[in-house]
DNA sequence: AATGAATGAGGATTCATTCAT
DNA sequence: TATGAATGAATCCTCATTCAT
């Protein structure tokens, strides 16, 4: 019964657009497993915490490890789009550089409960391609500001930065969401000076 | 029964002191985490693959978590083992620095079997207590040069500097052990200039 | 697939409405539980006497003591159920105590299957715990009774009476069981006799 | 070494005699099997409180329910001991009762570790052998009172008396143990009531 | 007489996944 | 589309017990 329900009033069950469902469900993905790893998640406590049935949660991704891509790749597409969108409105050269990572920091600040995602279990597959994916992603900006200065490029060094800095941005991180007590401004000079160091000597050899 | 055997050469079975059956299981538990990740390894296989029962695991390490925990912390001393020692037998300085980085890629390019006890499992607090240990290490090398140059010293700084380098250690590692066509000087010249710069940058800002 | 089978006769297999299902793990685990005690009897045969998996048994139980005490309490409603309406019905004074003990011994004949889960295993707090409450309901009888005739009442007295007549009940019933040869109205007119004066003595203490 | 010790200073390890060390075996067994249960206790736990090894509680008791059944003799032992004493003490009639029931409520209240050896695990068979044998000696005491006066016996009424007085201590010890408020004195004037009145109205009848 | 190393077997519990409805 | 009932297969861990020394 309760068939013919105006589509707003409708309080919690049935009819949710596909788009929605699907978003709680990657929701409740992102809270589990980043509270309890891969492996420790378990898709009862994930159906539950979404309010519907394991069943759907396999109509819709297939399986437990395409669930858990789902949401790496969401909480990825977050991030990035957020440091591409910064990347391209700054000037070239040191001031972007600098609005990237401070858009990085504030974002770590901000999405605490995702953040796992993207460094969590390195175990699985989907994090180290994406750590590869981020490090090309990081590469090719790099490459981008030092072609258009210069000309030449060493593809090989600019691949080695775009991980280096992938890593260390992420154990930083790791590292700084655990002190809270330094300022989020100095995290970012540091990065920063670092970062810029590494980048000129790199290429510079 | 008691088949005829040399007391020596009796191979495997019953009566090993102690310390030597432990090193066997390590062994086994290095293999077979390195192989599946801690949540896929079982208990099962890795006492089949040291030739002994589950019980005598669990007698000697408690729980598949001690066991992982004893594995990576083996791991982790033959690695900071080595580094250490370099860092004593070099003289301060560039030197020194490169010396470190160049038996850590030693160590990658021998022990490849066993760098995922130090980089695998993100999820488990023994890795992520590693690296927080690692950092401090690698901190306070980098303390000792440069208090011996200079005096004065910001802490956290230098913090921020042993967690970068952690980091960018793993992924440039990650990154360079599935490049076997990147020569080791090369990636270790380049992981050197990239680190000094980045130490000295910091540290002067 | 789908053998074409009758909707009404088919056995047992998928699809039973919850209760039912239930019912039939109940039966199983009074019959497993009364063969081997609670800690010998295992999830697995319980799983297999009631035709389903173990997992089923957890889903509805939760845990192994779950189902020992769903048992315990399904054999304890059976008994007292049955106690409790033989006390309405009958006249209060020595002819309800008459009645509600021949229905004990009665119970004890015909179910000697489940008496196991309610006197069986000591160590289990469940079985502790239903002798507890017996004793209340069995004071509670006993409180209403004599309230009726004269009005005032020690409450520790009648307290002590029910365990007594609970701990009695228990022995006498596991000595009657192993000597079919005594008669059952025998050994109901002397508990009867024995319990009548027991009361009787307490109360006009 | 410290082969020649004087037999008094030797502080702690070999050289017990024999009756010493099963005494303290047995201690250990009385320990742990109240504190867990049969079931639950592990020779392993029972063998580090002993300060001696499992396999020296092997060949001591040959088994673990070999160990259990010595605990449980023991104390029961202790407690019969007493209680016949008293029943040789004391002048016959109501005064021997007396004596023996608060005997019986002295020994609960010193002896609470052990107790539970008596009426713990009803599931093994040495506590119900126990129960039988103690119902034995209880209706061997009766029917001495009794023939004495009157000559004539109806056996079975004794047995049936043994058994019910067993249970009912067994339950009221129960129950009393666990209501510090209850008086002593008080507990055991109305347990002789009841027992008094019980064993008069089943024998005249 | 006493030990510590070692084992074999079993048991509870959990989970991803499927299927009838 | 959505569900709840059901499963099969693993997995960790514990224990009584034995044996070489």
């Amino acid at each position: 019964m309760n068939r013919v329900a105006t589509a707003a009033a409708a309080p919690d069950r049935r009819r949710l657009p596909r788009g929605e469902r699907e978003e709680r469900m990657l929701d409740a993905g992102e809270r589990i497993f980043g509270r309890r790893g891969f492996r420790s998640a378990s898709m009862e406590e994930i159906a539950d915490a979404s309010g519907i049935t394991k069943a759907l949660l396999y109509q819709y991704f297939g399986s437990k490890e395409g669930l858990y891509e789902a949401c790496v790749e969401r909480a990825r597409a977050r991030l990035f789009d957020r440091l591409e969108y910064e990347a391209e409105s700054a000037s070239p050269g040191r001031d972007r550089l600098r609005a990237v990572i401070a858009a990085y920091f504030e974002f770590l600040d901000e999405q605490r409960s995702s953040w796992w995602l993207l460094y969590g279990d390195a175990s699985m597959n989907a994090v180290n391609d994406m750590r590869r994916r981020n490090a090309e992603v990081i590469a090719s900006l790099i490459a981008r500001d030092v072609e258009g200065a210069d000309g030449h490029l060493d593809e090989e060094a600019v691949e080695l930065l775009g991980h280096l800095i992938v890593g260390s941005g992420e154990q930083v991180a790791r590292w700084w969401l655990e002190r809270p007590d330094i300022p989020k401004e100095q995290a970012i000079e540091r990065f920063l000076a670092a970062t810029e160091a590494a980048i000129g000597s790199v290429l510079r050899a």
